[in-house]
RNA sequence: GCGCGAGUAGCUCAAUUGGAUAGAGCAUCGGUCUACGGAACCGAAGGUUACAGGUUCGAGUCCUGUCUCGCGCACCA
C-alpha cells in the first residue's frame, strides 16, 4: 500500500469536483512531526482557480472527502494546509498486511513495463577505472529496484568494443605475442598494454601503419584480425568480470551488447534517416539538422551520423541501439546511465530518433545523468603519480580498510574476516555513492564512507546486526514472526510502524524518479525510528503479549532494512 | 562567445520538485546510561540558500540580470 498515493487519490477526486476541474491534492509526509503524518497542500492553488477562499474550500473538502477509518484527525492549518493524522487501527491493519507479504506491501504495477537499463559500459580497450563506478553502481541499484517493483528489466552493457584504437591494440598484440594464435593469452595489466601500444603508435610510423591496416582488416571482416580482436575482447572482459564479481553487481556476460553488435545496422540507420527526409550532407558529412538545436543566429548543430570518410559515429550506434531496444527487446522505457556531460548528445539522439519515427510516442527514453567523482579536496580523482585509478585497486583498498576496521573492533571475527570485509567495504563504496543525489558531483572519501556514524553503509549494517542480536538473545527465529499482526501502543512503536509502511511509497518513487538516494534517506530514517523504539521500548524483558508484538516489529524492521539494502546491491551480516 | 549543469551551516550532503520555523552527518561544546551490541543515545551552537531584482497567499526551488566553478560546443566515445 502506497499510503501517499492512496490519500492523494482519496482527496483529489472530491477536491477536483469542488474546484470544477482536475486538480491534484498534493499529498506529502508532514514537514514537521507536530502537524501529523501527512499533509495535503492542494487546496490553496485549487482555491485560487476556483475563486474561493482556501479555508472555505478546505472545509468543504473535509466535509465531502471520505477518510473515515483511515484518518484519526483532520485539521485545517495556516493558509489552507490539511493535516492528517492516520488512524491507529488502520495503521495496524496495514502493517499486519505488510508483515504477511513477501513483497513488503509494495504493490505491483497495474501495467508492468519492459525497462532497458543501459549501464556500466566500460571501454574494452582499457581497464575499468573510477569513471565507471557511478554508472555501474547506480544502474545496478535501479535495475534491482525496477525488477522488485514488478517491471521486466533488461540490462544492457553497452561496452566499447569497437573503434580505431583497437587497430593499435591488435597490432601490438601480434607484435608482442607472436604466439597469440595458440590462445591462452593473458594480459596482466591492460592499462600498461594500452599505454605501450599508444607509445609505439606515436613513435614508430611503421607500427602506426600496421595499426591502421589492422583497423581496415578488422572492419573488412578479415578472419585473422577478427580472431585476434575476439581474443583481446575476451581477455579484457575477464578484467571486467573480476570487477563485477568484487562489486557484486547483476551484470552478466549475457547482458553485454556492445557497440560492435550494431555494426551491420549502421548503414541502414543512415539510409532510413535519408528515407525519412532528415538526412543532409554538410561539409562532406551526413547529418541530421534539427531546428530545436539552433542557436540565436539560427545555426543548427547537427547530429552527424556519417563522417566524410564514410565512418560512423556514436550517434549512429546509439540510434541503432534505440531501434534494437525498442524493436527487438520491446522496451517501453530505456534508461541511460552516463555522466551529465553527455546530456546534449542524448537529447540530440533522442530527438533524431523521434523525428525519424524510430520510437513510438509512449516509449520513454531517459538519460539518467550523474555528476563526476572527485577526490577529497575537490580535485580530479587521480593516483599519486597523476594516472587514472583502476577500479579494481580502489575496491581492493576499500576491502582492506574495512577488514582492518572490523578486526580492530571485533577480533573474534577472523574466520569470516574476508567475507565481512567484502560486505562492509563494498557496501560502503556503494552506499556512499547511492546516498547522494546522483546529479551532484561526489567527493570520494574512504574515511567518511567507512565511518560507523552517520548515513553510511557500516551504520546501516550495524543497525541490522543489532536487531539480529535481539533474536539471538531471545532464542527465537526472526522468520517465525512472518505474518504476525502488529500493534502500535507506544508513540515510538507507532512512529516505527508508520516509517515501515512508507517503504512502498519510497520504493516506487525511486523506481519512477531514478533516485536511489531516496531509498538511502528512507533507510537512515528507518534506522532512526528503530533507535527511538529500541531506546524506549524494552523487547526481551517485556511481558507477553508485548514481548511478541515487539519482536514482530523488530522482525519486520530487519526484513525491510535487508530488502532495502539489497535493492541497493548491499548485503547484510548477522554479526559484525 | 554560445549552450547545459551547479553554487545551501566550518566540512560532506538533504530538502518529498512551489508549501508552514531550510534539515542530517562529521567536526565543536555540553549531557545521558547496571534493559535487549557504548560501534549507543540526547541536546546546544552553527544560515541574508553566491548576489540583485521580479512573479504570488507562499520561492532554496519558477522568471530576468550579474558573479564564480564544472562540463559540452559537427566528423572521439
Amino acid at each position: 500500500m502506497n499510503i501517499r498515493r492512496y490519500i492523494e487519490e482519496r482527496l483529489a477526486e472530491p477536491l477536483s469536483k469542488l474546484a470544477g476541474r482536475s486538480v491534484p491534492a498534493i499529498v506529502a509526509p508532514s514537514a514537521r512531526a507536530g502537524f501529523g503524518d501527512y499533509q495535503a497542500n492542494g487546496v490553496m492553488p485549487a482555491a485560487k482557480s476556483a475563486g474561493t477562499s482556501p479555508r472555505k474550500l478546505a472545509e468543504q473538502l473535509l466535509a465531502t472527502a471520505n477518510l473515515a477509518g483511515v484518518a484519526e484527525k483532520l485539521d485545517i492549518a495556516g493558509p489552507g494546509f490539511i493535516n492528517i493524522r492516520l488512524d491507529r487501527a488502520w495503521l495496524q491493519q496495514q502493517l499486519s498486511a505488510m508483515a504477511a507479504d513477501e513483497h513488503l506491501g509494495v504493490d505491483r504495477p497495474v501495467q508492468p513495463q519492459t525497462v532497458v537499463v543501459d549501464y556500466s559500459a566500460p571501454n574494452l580497450a582499457k581497464e575499468m577505472h573510477v569513471g565507471h563506478l557511478r554508472s555501474t553502481i547506480i544502474g545496478d541499484a535501479l535495475a534491482r529496484t525496477l525488477g522488485f517493483v514488478g517491471h521486466k528489466v533488461i540490462r544492457q552493457n553497452h561496452v566499447g568494443d569497437w573503434g580505431t584504437q583497437f587497430g593499435m591494440l591488435l597490432a601490438y598484440l601480434k607484435l608482442q605475442r607472436p604466439d597469440w594464435q595458440s590462445g591462452g593469452i593473458h594480459i596482466a595489466d591492460l592499462e600498461d598494454f594500452y599505454r605501450q601500444a599508444k607509445q609505439l603508435f606515436d613513435a614508430d610510423p611503421a607500427f602506426a601503419d600496421a595499426a591502421r591496416a589492422e583497423v581496415v582488416a578488422l572492419q573488412g571482416g578479415n578472419p585473422d584480425s577478427r580472431r585476434a580482436w575476439e581474443m583481446f575482447l575476451d581477455e579484457s572482459m575477464e578484467h571486467c568480470r573480476a570487477v563485477y564479481k568484487t562489486l557484486g553487481v547483476l551484470l552478466a556476460d549475457s547482458d553485454v551488447h556492445g557497440e560492435s553488435a550494431y555494426n551491420d545496422d549502421l548503414a541502414n540507420v543512415v539510409a532510413d534517416l535519408d528515407k525519412a527526409g532528415l538526412l543532409k550532407e554538410s561539409q562532406g558529412a551526413k547529418c541530421v539538422f534539427l531546428p530545436e538545436f539552433a542557436d540565436k543566429d539560427g545555426d543548427i548543430t547537427p547530429v552527424i551520423v556519417q563522417k566524410s570518410d564514410g565512418g560512423y559515429l556514436y550517434a549512429t550506434t546509439d540510434l541503432a541501439a534505440i531501434r534494437y531496444r525498442v524493436g527487438t527487446l520491446k522496451a517501453q522505457r530505456v534508461l541511460y546511465l552516463t555522466d551529465g556531460g553527455q546530456a546534449l548528445h542524448f537529447r540530440m539522439v533522442f530527438a533524431a530518433a523521434r523525428q525519424a519515427g524510430m520510437v513510438p510516442e509512449d516509449v520513454r527514453l531517459e538519460h539518467v545523468p550523474f555528476g563526476v567523482m572527485l577526490a577529497e579536496g575537490g580535485g580530479k580523482f587521480r593516483t599519486r603519480t597523476g594516472g587514472t585509478v583502476k577500479l579494481i585497486d580502489l575496491l581492493d583498498e576499500a576491502q582492506k580498510r574495512a577488514r582492518a576496521i572490523v578486526l580492530a573492533k571485533n577480533p573474534e571475527l577472523t574466520a569470516e574476516a574476508d567475507e565481512v570485509a567484502q560486505i562492509v567495504g563494498i557496501g560502503a563504496v556503494k552506499y556512499a555513492d547511492l546516498s547522494q543525489n546522483r546529479n551532484s558531483d561526489y567527493v570520494f572519501s574512504f574515511e567518511k564512507m567507512l565511518a560507523m556514524e552517520g548515513n553510511t553503509a557500516p551504520y546501516m549494517q550495524y543497525a541490522y546486526a543489532r536487531i539480529s542480536s535481539i533474536f539471538r538473545k531471545a532464542g527465537v527465529a526472526r522468520e517465525s514472526f512472518f505474518g504476525r499482526a502488529v500493534e502500535l501502543a507506544q508513540p515510538e512503536e507507532r512512529a516505527l510502524g508508520l516509517k515501515l509502511l512508507q517503504f512502498a511509497e519510497t520504493i516506487q518513487a525511486v523506481a519512477s524518479e531514478c533516485l536511489p538516494n531516496l531509498l538511502c534517506a528512507y533507510l537512515y530514517d528507518l534506522a532512526g525510528a528503530f533507535t527511538g523504539f529500541y531506546e524506549n521500548c524494552p523487547v526481551i524483558q517485556a511481558d507477553e503479549p508485548t514481548r511478541t508484538n515487539r519482536l514482530a516489529l523488530c522482525a519486520l524492521t530487519a526484513r525491510t532494512m535487508q530488502k532495502g539494502l539489497s535493492l541497493l546491491g548491499i548485503r547484510t551480516i548477522e554479526q559484525m
